[in-house]
DNA sequence: TATTTTATTTAGATATATCTAAATATATTT
DNA sequence: AAATATATTTAGATATATCTAAATAAAATA
């Protein structure tokens, strides 16, 4: 059962408004991530429930199955893979990855994903830190916390941020911070959640606790 | 101005047919090209005569302009840039990478060719021999040279002949070359300069200096 | 040149993907 | 529980890309 650029784009959408909770998706939701009209949205709704990779209940939102789990899952690989390709090989910058690897994710090979992986050394994250799922969906499991939550002295490595809009990851790139940085909480201060940050033992930088909150950390 | 994936496929399809003659590509042509029907087509001409990438002129076919041009060498480009991806870096067979290359060329990021351009090393010519336009649409001129004056292992395709005798070519035919034959040279006798020669990758032949010597042949 | 054949276009369908406006179902508030 | 507000669906358009069948133009032939 083949899929159009528009079901795909549509049942990724789902899948990452699912992640997480267990509550339905609503149309809005759907409509609002994916930038067009509720009314489009339900006529969608409708197709991807025929073809069973979500359940739909008129008025109620939808779930996804796991058939559409498993396909969310294949089309955010070869994104994911596409980006890493772009950075490691095009040298890309990671901030602007994401639009072209929104139009090769829908190239369909199962032998050019395939060839890729191996080409790119079977990477197990994108240029964003985030997890690129294996051929059978599986996606390795890291916890990874919010550098806001992390004490004086601890030490960890950035792996992803939250927010990944253009602007963010700029800011990030000024200021020294990236994806893989080494990083260590050299003080908090109280008052206003705010913290200094040493990268990569040697540059110190300062940061408010809003922007910590939007960069994500596995501790080491 | 952007153009559609159909609108672009129909485009390449119209230069192709106009390459080398000068006269108008009917509409017949196109459809049995394109695999499509003469209805289908009619309507295609229109919107790519609203365009002015081509000229069309009801019940007498249509000429390629030079922005139609410009545009089908770029599709072009990207094509065989992709091609010589697939087989360089990912390994796949010069025959199977037709089908993926015909989705890949439709991907919108000029950033992207620029940068696989480098990455490959400015490629002049696809796995298959032909040539690959610039970005200017600019294709190198090819020096042709006679059979007999290549060397071992060295590779082209077959693009003229000198003595254009209905015998000859009678003879060509028979031992199964023909221009546009992608050949090989296997062997050089140096005693008499005759020569063993692989065509199409699958057929082996033996000639003498004399033939090879009226077979014109530009290298890849 | 009139007739027949071939090529091409037009008319009218179908399918996808979108939209706006109107209708309707569900949720919230009084 | 009725009235109001919000969310969602349906109805009816538009645009793309295709098709078949019918109409028509051009080319070939008698």
């Amino acid at each position: 059962m083949n899929m159009t650029t528009a079901e795909e784009n549509y049942l990724k959408a789902i899948y990452h408004l699912s992640e997480g909770g267990t509550k339905s998706v609503s149309t809005n939701d759907v409509a609002a991530e994916m930038k067009t009209k509720p009314a489009s949205v339900s006529d969608m709704l409708r197709k991807l429930g025929d073809k069973e990779v979500i359940e739909y209940r008129k008025y109620y939102g939808v779930n996804i199955t796991e058939e559409g789990k498993k396909r969310a899952l294949q089309t955010i690989r070869k994104h994911r893979l596409w980006e890493v390709f772009l950075v490691d090989k095009l040298q890309f910058a990671w901030d602007e990855v994401h639009e072209v690897a929104e139009e090769l994710e829908h190239i369909q090979s199962p032998l050019l994903i395939q060839r890729l992986d191996a080409y790119l050394n079977y990477p197990k994250f994108d240029p964003h830190g985030d997890p690129i799922p294996d051929e059978f969906g599986d996606v390795r499991a890291r916890p990874r916390v919010a550098l806001n939550e992390m004490e004086i002295d601890q030490t960890g490595q950035i792996v992803a941020v939250k927010d990944s809009s253009a602007a963010f990851l700029r800011y990030l790139d000024k200021v020294g911070a990236y994806i893989g940085a080494r990083i260590k909480v050299l003080d908090k201060v109280e008052f206003d959640g705010s913290l200094e940050i040493l990268v990569d033992q040697k540059k110190t930088l300062f940061m408010s606790k809003d922007v910590a909150a939007n960069i994500l950390v596995i501790q080491s």
